[in-house]
DNA sequence: CAGGGTTGCGTGAACGTTCACGGCAATTGT
DNA sequence: ACAATTGCCGTGAACGTTCACGCAACCCTG
């Protein structure tokens, strides 16, 4: 009753139906949509009014095509359900957002395939990727071309982004807090890396030694809270000796507090825990989890501002510093 | 070395530069490329390789435009760092990536403006739209024109998608399991809305009125657990009769848990508490939580195949059921 | 009142891809 | 042996928008 009466057109209204209206041309339309100047301010609202009426939304593809936009930033997870990485993407979102950018998740936990699947969708709708992509990181550069790349916690050999953590230095820091409150007999639980041991896990062992101490080493099923939670409750009792523990990361950790409780121990008196990331759920277990932590709003803003530099000097022929390496902070509560 | 020797071309390679790479035509590059019959296959690999050596990738803008696409979902979310709305994202990405659609997420937490505002930012970029957008939910079909729009937890008066939640039910679910275990002096804690009372806690003072029993409402500051144990922690100690705490969201439960351990309340002893939503955090803290537990995985299904039936029922023009209102299971745990 | 600037608007071209054809040769059928 | 089919490939047109112009009317200014 409000719009056409000729039938009902299926086909969304374009910047023509809305000049034809207006009794003006396409350019006229274009400068009203677009606040230009050279228009008067009596015809800008009315071709802003009808456009409104005619419900015309500027389509993104012809704009993209001709005005060669890059504003489509990628962003690769592995996993939403875990703390960690909405706590990152918040952070990458709300800086792509202030840039103009906006930001294409792709989630490939839930059987959603790999790392490079992931990659392999995003590929054909951005101008630039995130991710946390493990193994998948080298292909992602590939799949990629010459549009910027920043792969998290995956050192990279060839010049391109890459932003990781110094594993080294936050696990001395870890052990210097347990051995300093007199724990002898480290554990350290790790997740779950097809059979190996992660990065952050060779960190742990090399600093173990570095300090003369013996660790023993628990290996998940998978990241997740009930897979430690299940693993801690049925290695400990073998373990009697232990009295201090060493998770992968926070969430793993609360779960291994839920494992100790169910054997009956008590954190930190009998078990000394500390996590890993510094995700808000460590204030919220009991006891409070002590952890090395990462300022994921910090990781968020890194990520994006590399992405920013790859895409400004790419278009300058010249690669900026394109790798970054940022260190935990050890943040101390009743668990350890 | 491997690639063109005429200079550093800034330019990406289109479709055009293949074609002459390979010397053949544009058609016969859009064949190889979609893996689409009437090219043979020698033809059809040697295009390829040449195109994954030139860096080439086909312009999202130009084939959207010319096959009008539909295929990119927005998203809004109020806050990523709620792990309840990670928990939902998830499954809406995964639903969604089933369906070869491209998600595009947009935070308006954090100072990112209101839902309104991240409407205004997804509007140009995609084909429908999904979102938990409070009092912007009206204004979102109009910014949106003809395009889907699925609302969750906002009743809509007009014929848009809308995914709702039974809070009667609800209310009625946990009050019950509160007054079967002898509790009779309940508390709810709402989360902040301006300072009004939000649809959840309407339908719990609705039923403590048809259950005859007194119901004390405390709010918080904000949809935080540090918020809530604050105001717990607080206001707590001159509400010495409560022995029942039912919370806004699970979230703010897990902070309500520790403003009672930190006024020295033992729960479920000293006050039960029940939640709402549960999230995977519900099992982590201690005690752990007793909540009105919807199946995330299956709103954001459900949210999905809205948008999918909106999106072909616009097609052939009819309108299919926009609405759906979707029922909290009750969880026991510990808490209550 | 001639000249030059400003204001307001319109027209061809281009962005990169796919679709609907059309063409040519080799193969097949009778 | 000749038509019909098939396999492989190329060409014009179109998608909807913005950019770079062009043009006419109007206002000053000396």
């Amino acid at each position: 009753m409000t719009s056409s009466s000729s039938g009902a057109q299926a086909r969304r209204a374009t910047i023509l139906d809305v000049a034809a209206a207006a009794g003006v041309s396409r350019q006229t339309v274009t400068r009203a949509m677009n606040d230009m100047p050279g228009i008067s301010a009596g015809t800008r609202e009315r071709v802003q009014r009808l456009a409104a009426e005619l419900g015309y939304s500027p389509s993104r593809f012809a704009k993209g095509l001709v005005q060669g936009a890059r504003t489509s930033l990628g962003l690769a997870i592995p996993d939403l359900t875990n703390p960690y990485f909405p706590a990152f993407a918040s952070s990458v979102v709300e800086e792509a957002t202030q840039r103009g950018w906006n930001v294409v998740v792709d989630d490939f936990g839930h059987g959603s395939g790999s790392g490079l699947d992931a990659v392999a969708r995003l590929e054909p709708q951005v101008d630039a990727l995130v991710g946390y992509l493990g193994a998948a990181s080298n292909d992602a550069q590939t799949l990629m071309g010459r549009r910027p790349v920043v792969v998290l916690d995956y050192p990279l050999g060839h010049a391109a982004g890459a932003i990781s953590f110094d594993y080294p230095y936050a696990a001395r820091l870890a052990l210097g807090q347990l051995l300093a409150a007199g724990r002898r007999h480290i554990a350290y639980l790790d997740s779950d890396h097809d059979g190996a041991v992660s990065t952050r896990g060779l960190a742990v062992a090399a600093a173990a030694e570095e300090a003369g101490v013996e660790l023993v080493v628990l290996q998940a099923a998978a990241d997740s809270a009930p897979s430690a939670r299940e693993v801690v409750r049925i290695k400990v009792e073998r373990q009697r000796g232990v009295d201090g523990l060493l998770v992968f990361n926070d969430l793993m950790a609360a779960g291994a507090l839920k494992g100790l409780h169910d054997a009956g121990w008590k954190v930190p008196e009998d078990c000394a825990v500390i996590g890993m990331d510094g995700i808000a759920l460590g204030e919220l277990v009991t006891p409070e989890l002590t952890t090395l932590s990462l300022d994921l709003r910090a990781v968020g803003r890194a990520a994006v501002d590399l992405v920013d530099n790859l895409l400004s000097g790419a278009v300058e022929g010249r690669s900026p510093d394109a790798s970054l390496v940022l260190k935990h902070r050890l943040v101390l509560r009743q668990s350890a």
